[in-house]
DNA sequence: CGAGTGATGTCACCTGGTGTCATCACTCTA
DNA sequence: TAGAGTGATGACACCAGGTGACATCACTCG
């Protein structure tokens, strides 16, 4: 044990995710998260860069797994295929914190500040994934635009499992999402 | 003649760009800005809701042009047609700022806080376009793809567009990457 | 001429965010 | 075992973004 509380870090996150969904993201201060978890205002800061970045936490989990999903997809997968690969790799992440997703999703859906953020977080995502696209030997523009394929698809399909009244995996939604993408680029006279 | 020095909105955005450029967004205060307008912050913030906004006065007219482009396409138009129309209509609003746009382009690819506002942007214009094609009887789930697909060219031709050492119109840079699309997609196994 | 009116200025205030130094509990070494 | 680190935290002052409330002032209109 250490000589301070441990996990200050998860504290700070547990008492931002609770005011946040009690009062509401711009009615909650920093200070008042900081005193919920034991800390102060200064030390808040010391473990996030800003007020957003506590609900971010866990996106770098994310963007690892869907790199490592095209990574490891066999050498004979087309780029489409790749997009496959990393949106199962996501369906993994998704599927482990689903018991937060929909209140993490419900605050961050209240704060257009908060949705800037999760759109960087979404873009420095594509990003990597271009760069994992490239490293197969894909093209500079082809692999940015399957790189935000592939992000917007998982955002589409992300929206739709977190309200999804079946509750249905979200590799199965995923999948349905980018068949429809493929027909709808198909059809094009 | 007014009362008071006309054009408060448009001295506040060029001293904006002045000084983003100068000095950098971040060096730059808003009382600054104002100074230089001849004004006061209090004034800025009743023009723009805070100090990223200032960038971003245009926006709306970019929307407004793409959603026409769509309403107007021809009805046998498909959804890859539409996409093409919204398309046009954003190289006709980019070469008529293409002035401009080099400058921005820099100011906002130098600031985090900037990119993500610009992502919002981007995001709010990808829901109207989206919109647009619901109202001619395309599914929600396609609607939203090919909005977000529309978007997503964009961003990428518009990228290559202010460092094109040609200087290629916009459109023909765009239609090359929506063709690169088509091709990614078709190719899938 | 006097009552609006609308854009601006003034001022006080809150909060996010940071730099700096103090503190304090524990570890390690002589 | 004393005393020198060390690393997480607290305390405090400060700046800038952003807002509410009220004053001002130039002009318009009846």
């Amino acid at each position: 044990m250490g000589r301070w509380q441990p996990d200050a870090r998860m504290r700070l996150q547990e008492a931002a995710l609770a005011l946040y969904s009690e009062r509401g993201y711009d009615e909650t201060t920093v200070a008042q998260i900081a005193e919920r978890a034991g800390l102060t205002k200064r030390t808040f800061f010391r473990y996030f860069a800003d007020k957003r970045e506590v609900l971010f936490w866990g996106a770098q989990f994310l963007e690892q797994r869907m790199v490592a999903g095209i990574d490891a997809a066999p050498a004979s997968a087309s780029v489409f295929g790749l997009i496959g690969a990393a949106l199962d790799a996501a369906a993994v992440q998704f599927e482990e914190v689903r018991e937060f997703a929909g209140q993490r999703y419900r605050i961050i859906s209240s704060s257009p500040e908060l949705q800037e953020r999760e759109l960087i977080k979404t873009a420095s995502l594509a990003t990597a994934i271009a760069s994992a696209m490239r490293k197969r030997g894909i093209g500079e523009t082809a692999a940015d635009l399957a790189a935000h394929t592939a992000t917007t698809v998982m955002h589409i399909a992300y929206t739709q499992w977190v309200e999804d009244a079946e509750q249905r995996p979200f590799e199965q939604i995923a999948r349905q999402a980018l068949g429809q993408l493929r027909e709808l680029v198909a059809a094009a006279e």
